[in-house]
Formats: structure tokens, C-alpha cells, sequence
DNA sequence: AATCTCTCCAACCGCTTGTGT
DNA sequence: GACACAAGCGGTTGGAGAGAT
């Protein structure tokens, strides 16, 4: 009993032809995206769902830009790796029109080459080594390890109030195990931040991070290192749903690109 | 001109996660 | 809780084109 295949047997392999994206593409703009078996039942493309979602995602959608990444699209690819490994899909929604698969290709063809050759600053591209002003970012590079830890995906999350000290906590209810106390799940929970990133992003004490943005990731910080046993029960504080979802990684990332933005002089944007 | 080697990137593949029943 | 299915993700592969010999 092996996997059950998911395509039919009989499908096209292979570069996508004129014709079947046009087919796909007629097909998405009446019935929209999802349900990617049917649309290629449905469109009749002896295509696998997989290959049509991937290639209307990578290639068809409106949007999508090909080729010619920036000098600056290249430092914000160069950054985000730095902060997140290799999670291409994380770094490609931070770059508008550019999908998870060009920008690995993109980092596995030119970036990977060119940073090896750049053994002391790693994770600075050719245009920031020129700029005095990257010359004291260059000194602050931290390599992460390749096989930094992944981060779990998290849903919808509660938090209680912040508490007098400042500290906020957090609880997520989808990962709330039954029966196991709550400190346990919040340990859970809290494996999502890759602490390490954390104090990197926080312990330089050069960058310019703002006030408020310094606060908001102390508070972060605080949420890992504050799952004490003396911590009071998170059942008793009350809870409030984030009015949007809150994802701690995101809260990060704004953070470190709110830096680069800084850097880039892009604040307004 | 022919052949070989290298580079790039679209596409494939297997695995994980989310969701519905 | 178990299962099935869909979607998402990242590693890998293979073919096309460019450059070297």
C-alpha cells in the first residue's frame, strides 16, 4: 500500500505551453483561485492541482515580478534571510511580487555565491559594504546557523493584559494541550521565537530602533523569558482577542524592517 | 562547427499543516 | 480522535541556453 497518488496518471510534465496558461489563466479569472484538483479537472489541463496552483502563484498571477531584483530588494533578501533562514515563503511575502521560488532561486544562484565569497560579512551585500554608513552594520552581522529553528505557524492568539511590570503574556489557543497545565503550553507556544534572533535584534545596542518598537519587542522578549513557575496563571487574567491576528514573528519582522526602512531611507513607507 | 561544461530557473516531489467531516 | 483532502512549503532536479574549449 503506497501513497496514493495525487494526479492522475495521464498528465502533462514539463514546461507549461502557451495554451495551458492561457487555459489556467481564463480559468482563475471566472472562478477564482482554490480547489486546485478541479480547476485542473475542470479546465481540462492534464496538469497535476499542485503544478496549476504552483504555476498560477509563481508565474500567471497578476502582479508577479520577474527578474531584475533591486539592489535594495536584494539587501532586504539578504536581511530577511539573516532573521529567518530559509523560509522563503516568510521572505517573499515581505517582497511584494516576488515569489517564495524566485527568491530561493534568486538566493541559491547569486546570493549564496556572492556572500561566500564575502567570508568575514556574510550577510551584507556588495552595495552595503560600499556605504560608510553599512561599514558599523558590517561589524554587527551575527550569522544564523542555516538550520536556524523553524517557527510554528500559529492561528488566531489570545493575550492577557499587560501586567504592572510591563510583562504581556501570551496564550494561544490552538496550542493549548488538554490536561496539560498552562505553563506547558505557553513553553509550547513560545518555541515559535527563535530567542536567539531575539536577543540579536535586541542586544545591539547601535541600532537605532525606535522608542516605541523598543518597547514593543522588550515586551516580546519578556514573553519568552518570563514563563516562570511564579508567573501567575494565565487563567487568571483576562484575555482579549487581538483585534487581527497577531503573530509574534510578524511583530519582529516590522521591527527589523521598520530598521531597514530607516536604513534604505524609506521611513514613510 | 562540434562538443563539453556551467548556470539559471521552472517545475517536480515529498512532507507538513490546516480544515472539514 | 481519526481520517481524508487541500493547501503550503522548501529541497531538489532536469532542461534550456550561454559560454568555454
Amino acid at each position: 500500500m503506497g501513497r496514493r497518488p495525487c494526479c492522475p496518471k495521464e498528465i502533462n510534465k514539463g514546461a507549461w505551453s502557451r495554451e495551458e496558461d492561457q487555459t489556467l489563466s481564463k480559468y482563475v479569472a471566472i472562478h477564482g483561485e482554490g480547489k486546485w484538483q478541479k480547476v485542473a479537472q475542470n479546465a481540462g489541463l492534464k496538469r497535476c492541482g499542485k503544478s496549476c496552483r504552483q504555476r498560477w502563484l509563481n508565474y500567471l498571477k497578476p502582479g508577479i515580478k520577474r527578474g531584475d531584483i533591486s539592489v535594495d530588494e536584494e539587501d532586504m533578501i539578504i536581511r530577511l534571510h539573516r532573521l529567518l533562514g530559509n523560509r522563503w515563503a516568510l521572505i517573499a511575502k515581505r517582497l511584494p511580487g516576488r515569489t517564495d521560488n524566485e527568491i530561493k532561486n534568486y538566493w541559491n544562484t547569486n546570493l549564496s555565491k556572492k556572500l561566500q565569497k564575502q567570508p568575514t560579512s556574510p550577510y551584507v551585500s556588495s552595495s552595503l559594504q560600499t556605504s560608510k554608513r553599512h561599514e558599523e552594520e558590517k561589524t554587527k552581522q551575527v550569522q544564523v546557523a542555516p538550520e536556524a529553528p523553524r517557527p510554528r505557524r500559529v492561528k488566531a492568539i489570545q493575550y492577557s493584559e499587560m501586567l504592572e511590570n510591563g510583562v504581556c503574556e501570551i496564550n494561544s489557543p490552538s496550542n493549548r494541550v488538554e490536561g496539560s497545565s498552562d505553563e506547558a503550553s505557553f513553553t509550547d507556544f513560545l518555541i515559535d521565537i527563535d530567542q536567539s534572533q531575539l536577543l540579536n535584534i535586541g542586544d545591539d545596542s547601535n541600532s537605532k530602533v525606535p522608542q516605541m518598537e523598543e518597547e514593543d519587542h522588550t515586551n516580546i522578549h519578556k514573553v519568552g523569558l518570563t514563563n516562570s513557575p511564579s508567573s501567575s496563571s494565565p487563567s487568571d487574567h483576562c484575555h482579549h482577542l487581538l483585534p487581527d491576528k497577531f503573530d509574534p514573528l510578524e511583530t519582529l519582522l516590522d521591527v527589523e524592517l521598520k530598521r531597514m526602512a530607516s536604513f534604505l531611507g524609506l521611513e514613510n513607507d
